[in-house]
DNA sequence: AGCGTGCGTGAGAGCGCTCTCACGCCCGCC
DNA sequence: GGCGGGCGTGAGAGCGCTCTCACGCACGCT
């Protein structure tokens, strides 16, 4: 008896004052045609008089779904959230759902025991569907989902054939399109700054890197690789390290702006200037990269849209129970100074 | 009957199989005193071994609470929420509320009407409590959710007298410290890019610019203060507006971060050089920050801290029914190359 | 005129849980 | 030895909704 806030008014008091049962006023709330004009009508006007709003649980309860959305950055790596990456795609998934009547149940979690009680939670049916923003890979999640008959859709190309929807930036074909300019630019000795091996997009990028390297007809060179950890002072560290291999590099593709500022400290530190000795491109196009010195040529993701893909993904599972898919959207080469 | 995912298990069938009453399951899930060792341990070992979990819906509706909390960022300003100000905010939310039985749920109202179905879910009891991150003076919405009753709390301090719990970092002690470092650094003509009047953190900004100035025995001259948007290009705009006005300008606190890069970008074409000429102190402490040419001396706001405290203000009044309380939050001056 | 046919409707049985109430038991007391 | 007072427990009544089922009515057909 939450005695503060009145009794709030239910489907019956709707359908008492329409005239007409429950099941009748249920059906014009939830939009079944199997319903009369007048009655609708009828129906309509109560709702608006009275002010009535749908109680989540009962309805939940009784149709047995929870109506609500899970958005899962599962640990470890919560703190991820705070990447630049997450917001926009956030946003862009909370404009699918909106007019919809799914809510967003954000799971971040913090600690392993939190993790386990979200994983039952999960698994337990708590919610209709899951969008999974883990990125690591070999996270067991997604396939636990996915054969527990959860419809669940990953932002990025899942691992291996684990049967989940996903969506993904086209990471080959962006870090290709990067190191094509180079090429374009005259760079004879293009290096890379790759992710850490055990990230897809990392290796996508740097299979990107390969790929434009092998079409120009030059053969990629694994010592002109430097792996590193998606960090400013990992990026910095790659680019010494290539550095020192390759005093005549003149072109360098890092995996991402994060990792593209530690090189150009790593490139003042050395004496190189930027484009001229070393042309550099990124990848992500953060704010960082516009007002990076000099700002960076990157490779643009859309993020809000493949937030709203994935939301969209898996709307379709939900509703229309189809199968689930996979989506790769386009990047943008953002061409500003650095190379 | 969602055959694919099978029965899911009740409290029933763990009463069952514990040899007790649903009655007494439900106490020793919700961590009733009233309940012997035996029965807790025999319902303990029950639930183990069924890998029984509550549902949310059938709980919510008995108890005649959702469990769940809302992470409102009401329109206008939707996409602020790309502001690098949410994230870490966001992700002391969900630490606070991981170990409790509360699930947050992020409602970003995108358009007019989603907005309107926002409300009236909020004021309706669909969350317990509401975590407002609108920003904007003015919003009726803190207000409204007050006077329904609905536990609130919201992030800054409250336009007026709302009775609302709220969260604040110290903006005039942040302002008026970073000012008072240009004063130590003997900067004679001290003047402001302020963030617009209508916002909160804006006006608390400039009154701690003032308030600095004051303390040190000056006045300090309106004609030093140039409103802007808190955008890049507003921080430009007005940093040149300040330079034709008062040529002998030597100091300058920037109300955030991202105008002061603006403002960098302002001094560099005027031909000033930083600090030399024109020492800079921004706000915010966000990556760019750090990577800024100079890197920029900022007032760092602890905002995991101020997203947790809100979690803990808003528990407190669900948990404890405290009244509405209000934390301030220190800042940190991080003095870098820019002054 | 007689009979389906189908559509709009209402009655009612739950969904899984919480919480009130009342009951029995064992204790300590006079 | 009788009695009051916990304390642990169980029975059962809902919470507000969905959904199945069956009913009655107005048709169109033969």
């Amino acid at each position: 008896m939450t005695a503060a806030r009145g009794r709030r008014c239910t489907l019956e008091d709707v359908a008492a004052r329409a005239g007409v049962s429950r099941a009748t006023a249920s059906r014009v709330v939830n939009g079944s045609p199997r319903v009369s004009e007048a009655a609708r009508r009828a129906v309509e006007a109560a709702i608006d008089e009275l002010g009535y709003a749908p109680n989540r649980a009962a309805r939940s309860l009784a149709a047995d779904r929870s109506e609500s959305i899970a958005l899962v950055v599962s640990e470890p790596g919560v703190r991820l959230f705070a990447d630049p990456f997450f917001a926009p795609a956030t946003l862009g998934v909370t404009g699918v759902l909106e007019p919809t009547r799914y809510q967003l149940v954000l799971a971040l979690a913090h600690t392993e025991a939190g993790h386990q009680r979200l994983e039952r939670h999960l698994l337990h049916g708590g919610v209709d569907g899951v969008l999974v923003m883990s990125g690591r890979a070999g996270d067991p999640l997604p396939g636990r989902l996915a054969e527990a008959g959860i419809p669940t859709v990953v932002a990025g190309r899942p691992p291996d054939g684990v049967a989940v929807g996903y969506v993904d930036a086209d990471n080959v074909g962006g870090a290709c399109r990067a190191v094509r300019l180079l090429i374009e630019r005259g760079r004879r000795r293009i290096g890379t700054v790759a992710g850490p091996p055990d990230m897809v997009p990392g290796v996508d990028r740097r299979t990107g890197w390969e790929k434009a390297l092998v079409a120009a007809g030059r053969a990629p060179d694994p010592d002109l690789v430097a792996a590193a950890d998606f960090t400013r002072a990992g990026g910095e560290a790659a680019t010494r390290r290539l550095l020192e291999r390759h005093p005549d590099l003149d072109g360098l593709f890092v995996a991402s702006d994060l990792m593209a500022l530690g090189a150009l400290d790593a490139l003042r530190a050395a004496g190189r200037r930027v484009p001229d000795d070393v042309a550099v491109v990124g990848f992500d196009d953060t704010e960082l990269a516009r007002s990076a010195d000099p700002p960076l040529t990157t490779v643009r993701q859309p993020l809000e849209q493949l937030g709203a893909a994935m939301a969209q993904l898996l709307l379709d599972q939900l509703e229309r129970g189809a199968p689930p898919a996979g989506v790769v959207l386009d990047t943008d080469l953002v061409v500003r100074a650095s190379a």
